[in-house]
DNA sequence: TATTTCTGTAATAAATACGATTACATTTAA
DNA sequence: TTAAATGTAATCGTATTTATTACAGAAATA
């Protein structure tokens, strides 16, 4: 399965600029559609990177820490420390071989690249932004696939 | 198990790049250490997509059908077709919640924005580059790690 | 033509990653 | 004091990925 830790912390994050208010993570759950431990942990790296506010007890719940606007994709994304966008091989390489023993190098600085194309495009988008989406098109206009 | 598709396959083509001749799945699966099978399915994606040409029977193997140069790491990665950079939540939406009704749209422009932006990083980069890397570096020069 | 050495590919096993769930201690409001 | 939340560890089930085994088919060569 693949990694949707991402996906759901920018649902999460979305979620919570949307309401504007303190939000318990039953109720995040049910929008995202898992289960209200999987988001609790999500919230704890969110929490870690300073982007919610977590209340506990009776009542409690979490709420953004700044505007909408001042949050980016990118803050999200090093908050949840997604894998890599390109995987390297990790295993010993073969001492006779000369490509062998260069290729993690090599593949490295091709694996940051793509890392730093991914995380620029990332830091050009933030939460308002996706809000607008939400709040242009109402819910009953949602497409299959 | 984090996909490795993609590293095997370009270390693969930049194998066969550097050797120049027909190399047969073993020797291939030696340097990238791993298994001649893996390496043969691998080799099919690659012929698949017209980068190798391959003899099969005794003293068979794989050849790069173009030069280094011709050859860039984006046909490489449309070859393995790995999945997608940033994984978007495929379960169904909670139909009461207008965020997560559109958060599959949301989501799925963020994420084609991502992809696109590695497309692009992989596109200015060619084998040749790669090999130029290989060559500069004597094997005994690789780092730990 | 028989043998050897490759490839192609299916089937299956093993390792790993991920998310779901259960459980329970802790916290806070009422 | 109770109810309703969070925090977090532990475990389970499933999906994904790679490794391995097995064997049929192809081509070179003795």
């Amino acid at each position: 399965m693949v990694n949707q830790q991402f996906t759901f912390a920018v649902h999460i994050m979305t979620m919570l600029a949307f309401a504007g208010e303190k939000l318990d993570s039953r109720k995040l759950a049910a929008s995202v559609n898992t289960n209200p431990v999987v988001v609790r942990r999500l919230l704890q790296a969110l929490r870690r990177a300073g982007l919610v506010a977590t209340a506990a007890g009776r009542h409690g719940g979490s709420r953004l820490t700044k505007g909408a606007a001042r949050i980016s994709l990118l803050e999200i994304y090093d908050a949840v420390e997604p894998r890599p966008v390109i995987a390297i091989n990790r295993r010993q390489a073969a001492r006779t071989c000369v490509v062998s023993c260069n290729m993690k190098d090599i593949m490295s600085c091709v694996a940051e690249g793509a890392e730093g194309a991914v995380r620029r495009h990332l830091r050009g988008i933030n939460l308002q932004q996706l809000l607008r989406k939400v709040k242009t098109k109402p819910a009953r206009t949602a497409r299959a696939r």
